[in-house]
DNA sequence: TAAAACAAGACTATATTAGTCCAGTATTTA
DNA sequence: TAAATACTGGACTAATATAGTCTTGTTTTA
């Protein structure tokens, strides 16, 4: 039951991107450093975001990344479900399957709660939270990649 | 954000055992069959449970397994802690483990609330809840192991 | 039109999951 | 009292997921 370390990152760097003024065009690698996340696994999460609606991206020379919509619009579920898919909790809430015979299970309808219950604490914890504590520029914690170098075969 | 094979294994041997009339001594290989768990792993997660307390164990030729606490005092957070250990949502909140700088970090104790509210979601959900819609020996839905063979290599 | 940036996706090492298997220990009962 | 029965503990494993990197291509600006 814990999030994974691509989300952590995606919440990072949303939240940079929330700290600048007027939604400015960060650059990939400036997100990159300033918030301490791998550099190409930077760009790899900036897409989905961006794909999600949550950020844009901007091409070309003075490329880069803004903020799609207003902090208080992005919650933490939004960025869980982008990154990690739907929140599930157990397989038998996943869309497509089904553990044989669900329907008469009687946990089933319990995870579908807690499920639901779940959902609705990360929706209630919106980006405008962390910005009433965090002034736009401020460094970010580093936190130790488990790969940091490039794979020399 | 998925619990495990793992747990919603062990919830089903749990619930099966508090189906027993007067916490009847059950045999493991009863329990795999009735609810549908692979017979040795179902071995390995009543130990877990054994050893939390949860339910207790009797070697020997009339041996198995027993509910050792009433369902209405066994929560959903205690089979998700004893089987996946505490439960953490985010590294920074392991407790040996610290993410560099946690205590700078805006987001930190954000996912402190989260965990707490999960918990209490968890832990408000008891297996008394269970019984009310399912008598005992109720047959329980199978869910496909995804490997049924053993190893014969 | 070259340089700067993102886009897409193939690729990889390591860790975790989802189990199996076996040698040993405790308990009952013939 | 010695089988037989059932749990205990731990080593072992294949498959999958995680946490990344790298390369090639596309878009935009100066
Ligand atoms: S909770 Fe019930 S329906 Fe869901 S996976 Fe477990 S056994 Fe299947
Ligand atoms: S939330 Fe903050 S302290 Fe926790 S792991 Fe992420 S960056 Fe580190």
């Amino acid at each position: 039951m814990q999030i994974n370390r691509e989300t952590d990152y995606a919440v990072r760097c949303v939240l940079y991107l929330c700290g600048r003024k007027d939604g400015a065009i960060t650059m990939a690698d400036e997100i990159s450093s300033a918030m301490n996340v791998p550099r190409s696994f930077a760009s790899k999460i900036l897409q989905k975001l961006s794909r999600a609606g949550i950020v844009a991206s901007h091409q070309g020379v003075k490329g880069g990344f803004s903020i799609a919509r207003a902090p208080r619009n992005i919650s933490m579920l939004d960025i869980v479900t982008v990154i990690e898919g739907p929140l599930a909790l157990n397989v038998c809430l996943e869309s497509g399957e089904s553990c044989g015979l669900s329907p008469s299970c009687p946990v089933h309808p319990y995870w579908h709660t807690l499920r639901t219950g779940v959902e609705e604490l990360f929706a209630e914890l919106t980006f405008d939270r962390f910005l009433e504590d965090r002034l736009p520029g401020k460094p970010m914690p580093p936190r130790t990649p488990l790969r940091t170098k490039k794979t020399t075969k």
